[in-house]
DNA sequence: TCTGGGGTCCTTACTCTA
DNA sequence: TCTGTAGAGTAAGGACCC
């Protein structure tokens, strides 16, 4: 989707149709938090994804801040999702904007089935997409983002060369900015440096499974089916604080609500973990993890805060907390049944 | 100075056991 | 009894994604 939560803002505040659209946070660009998403009038004055708020205000000082709305998104969502799996009933969420659909043996050609999928996201949503069609889901997600917004691009095998080996490594999603700065050390700027290096020098380079990812992303080499079902790994809740905090009561009366949050959400989803981790950023950002793994997986709030505040007590609380989170995964089956417990 | 929240996956290190 | 090692499980950190 395009600029996706601007664009569900503006459906329903049409009367900013055409203001450069920030949402992120509270919507309160003096407070901390980054934008989520930046109308393309507000990309125009540099402000992009991940951009802290108060440095988005200060480039576009003009912009209209909203905060986030994630059940209005997830509602919308919803409803592009169901518009797509009419075009093809094989389809993989990727987040809360983007799809993967199998189009293998649709009817028509690649341009129909991409103009099927933008005429019905539209009618369904009232929103434009941008849509790629490749022979695989590395160059498809890569066509997407070729022509935004409202684009469509098709990418086949034989254009690797002209349309793909000049791109940036940074357009492979999977080379984030660590790994954008290593392969630029090494003399790789694009695609097509990437693609003319021997796999055995990535691979002493990177290591065995990143080398090997690298040399077959820049091929075009992806294997990976459109997946129509995933388990979930883990739930978690985090914050972030306004200032940083260095009362250790309230960083145990937060700890003790997000465990409460985190335990709502398992109950919710009918799901128990064994593991249960504490998250910690310090002020300097360093960021910190304890975890513990239980006997039996768990949904009680009772045992998933007892555990928190045992992980808690294994970080040296020295310098102020800006951050700290719950986590618990390694789902498993079903909590025994309350017999009395006594020895715990 | 600034740097959210919710996730997945990978690497490395360490411990325990066969 | 001593020593080496493979493999599983666990823990911690980090890169990356939307």
């Amino acid at each position: 989707m395009d600029a996706f939560f601007a664009a569900v803002e503006l459906l329903r505040h049409p009367e900013l149709k055409g203001k450069p659209v920030v949402i992120g946070g509270r919507g309160d660009p003096t407070r901390r938090g980054v934008a989520a998403t930046a109308s393309y009038e507000a990309r125009r004055f540099g402000v992009y994804s991940a951009m802290p708020l108060r440095t988005a205000l200060k480039l576009c000082p003009q912009a209209v801040f909203l905060p986030v709305d994630y059940d209005e998104y997830k509602r919308v969502s919803a409803i592009v999702k169901r518009a797509l799996s009419e075009v093809s009933p094989l389809i993989q969420d990727v987040g809360i904007d983007e799809a993967y659909l199998d189009a293998t043996g649709l009817p028509g050609s690649a341009q129909d089935i991409a103009a099927a999928i933008k005429r019905r996201v539209r009618a369904a949503s009232g929103l434009t997409c941008s849509v790629g069609i490749a022979p695989n889901k590395l160059l498809a997600k890569i066509a997407s983002d070729l022509d935004k917004p409202d684009g469509l691009t098709l990418i086949e095998p034989e254009d690797l060369p002209a349309r793909i080996w000049p791109l940036a490594v940074r357009k492979i999603p999977g080379i984030g900015p660590k790994s954008e700065a290593r392969l630029k050390a090494a003399g790789i700027a694009t695609i097509g440096e990437l693609a003319a290096q021997p796999p055995a020098a990535l691979i002493e380079r990177f290591g065995r499974s990143y080398g090997e990812f690298l040399h077959r992303a820049a091929h075009g080499i992806d294997e990976r089916p459109v997946l129509l079902e995933r388990e979930p790994k883990s739930r978690s809740r985090e914050t972030t604080f306004q200032n940083d905090v260095d009362d250790w009561q309230e960083l145990a009366r937060t700890l003790a609500r997000l465990a409460r949050s985190v335990a709502d959400d398992l109950a919710r989803r009918q799901l128990r973990g064994r593991n249960i981790g504490v998250k910690l950023r310090f002020a300097d950002f360093a960021t910190h993890t304890r975890a513990l793994t239980l006997r039996e997986p768990t949904a009680s709030y009772e045992r998933i805060r007892k555990a928190a505040f045992e992980c808690l007590g294994r970080i040296a609380l020295d310098r102020p907390v800006r951050l700290i989170g719950v986590r618990v995964g390694e789902f498993g089956g079903a909590e025994p049944q309350p017999t009395p417990d006594l020895f715990d």
